[in-house]
DNA sequence: TTTTGAGTTGTTCGA
DNA sequence: GTCGAACAACTCAAA
């Protein structure tokens, strides 16, 4: 079984498939948990997900117990082909992996597994529905979100896959060690692994009745806080959604299926990761990133509830979606930088940091992916501020200069005496004015 | 093939 | 302070 982000027993069928149970397989086997630290996916992750990450696999060691985890350092080509001649392996299992290069390093290593005799087998995915399945009336991909979700719903999902028995684990090789992935300094990480996702999650479901109107508040603990645990598979969508009433749930359902949506969207057009889903806004005239970028990533825009933002992100890993869209509006529309700058920043210090939701979310900000919406809609983080943050308190949790200003003052400092007083930054641009240039650039395309 | 209705998340302005 | 209209035109999906 190599594992890659699906780090959990329960509810995964590939680990029962190896394991010969549940009906997925043909009878009892040994099972060698495999994972491999691939330098290509650890070295650009960011410290940050790589703590998260190694403290994941950590946590999946202690679930199954004894040795662990076998832990294999380099190239997936070369190690997952050693470990299964080792184990005179006759099947490699696999979640599939439909990202662009999980898809194409799963083909490399499929045929390397071939030329000595041994299979890949693909049992599941990290989605409800695999990226591909959801298909209109023409057999094509959606390209839009709402009749996306309206297919995928009707498509459904199976009923979550049986907790493993017992299961003969073994270890053919020894294990490497986990390269140093130290947290940076003053960040604060969630438990990892699986128990701890399902803790959460249960925790979680006594507030989903109240999800429709608390997820907007980034003030509030009203998410699940698993997208992390959902990234590296410590839990399955299916299982979230098999807990669902889905009346009364349907707004976090949507959520999830935003995540699948997403994939499917990479999955058809894997190039997108980088360019443009609207090939047009390639044209646009775009900033260099230079000084003003410096400031948005260090929240020093002079926009408190920006600030906030971009110092969440550096302080825990993670940041409320409503202040993601605000930042990402702000990078884009106020600063005219290009996407990618802001997704690479993003990716660099999520600890959720997926990259067929980040890329798309970010498109979908720049007015160049799946949005239908109209052009001109350009966050104001003032506006936005005081309406998902009205007590102010979100800002001065993460922006210490502003703590002196009470309730929503702390949203416009330039309104009082001491509004500068403790050292916050004047704002960089005049929003107003950014928001004519951007809408002028956007013009100047459709010309 | 044509038509029709709809499209996550907004802002501004004037009554 | 609140509320509704205006802000373009286009693409997508399905009837």
């Amino acid at each position: 079984m190599w594992f890659r982000r699906d780090l959990r027993l329960r509810d995964n069928p590939a680990l029962l498939a190896a394991a010969g149970q549940g009906g997925f397989g043909d009878g009892p086997s040994a099972v060698v948990p495999l994972f491999v630290i691939d330098p290509a996916l650890w070295k650009p992750s960011g410290e940050v997900r790589r703590a998260y990450l190694a403290a994941s696999l950590a946590a999946l060691g202690s679930r199954i117990g004894g040795d662990g985890l076998l832990l294999r350092r380099g190239d997936p080509l070369e190690q997952v082909v050693a470990v299964a001649r080792a184990a005179k392996a006759d099947v490699v299992y696999v979640a599939a992996d439909f990202g662009p290069y999980g898809r194409a390093r799963d083909d490399l290593v499929d045929s390397a597994l071939a030329e000595h005799g041994i299979r890949l087998e693909r049992v599941g995915s990290p989605y409800a529905v695999a990226p591909g399945r959801v298909r209109n009336g023409s057999n094509e991909p959606y390209k839009v979100y709402s009749p996306f979700f309206r297919a995928w719903r009707e498509h459904g999902w199976r009923a979550p896959a049986p907790s493993p028995r017992s299961v003969r684990w073994e270890y053919p090789l020894t294990s490497h060690d986990i390269p140093t992935s130290a947290v940076p300094d003053g960040t604060e990480l969630p438990t990892a692994g699986e128990e701890a996702a399902m803790r959460r999650w249960r925790k979680f479901q006594d507030s989903l009745d109240d999800y429709a109107e608390a997820r907007d508040r980034p003030d509030l603990d009203g998410t699940s806080q698993l997208s992390h645990a959902l990234k590296w598979g410590e839990v399955h969508p299916r299982t979230l959604l098999a807990d669902l009433d889905p009346e009364r749930h349907e707004v976090y359902a949507k959520e999830l299926a935003w995540r699948e949506f997403y994939a499917d969207v990479l999955f058809h057009r894997p190039e997108t990761a980088r360019e443009y889903l609207r090939a047009e806004y390639a044209r646009m005239r775009y900033v260099a990133p230079a000084e003003d970028f410096d400031a948005w990533r260090s929240g020093r825009t002079g926009f408190p509830f920006v600030d906030a933002g971009m110092r969440q992100l550096r302080a825990e890993g993670w940041v409320h979606n409503r202040v993601r869209m605000v930042v990402a509006s702000f990078l884009v529309k106020d600063l005219h930088v290009e996407w990618q700058h802001g997704a690479r920043h993003f990716m660099q210090w999520l600890r959720d940091g997926d990259l067929a939701s980040n890329q798309h979310g970010w498109q979908w900000v720049a007015g160049c992916g799946t949005d239908a919406a109209p052009y001109f809609r350009v966050f104001n983080p003032m506006t936005q501020g005081l309406k998902f943050d009205p007590s102010g308190d979100y800002v001065r949790r993460y922006v210490p200069e502003l703590r002196h200003l009470d309730g929503k003052a702390a949203h416009s400092p330039w309104e009082f005496l001491d509004g500068y007083t403790h050292g916050y930054p004047e704002r960089i641009v005049d929003h107003a004015e950014e928001r004519v240039e951007a809408l002028a650039r956007l013009a100047e395309l459709k010309a």
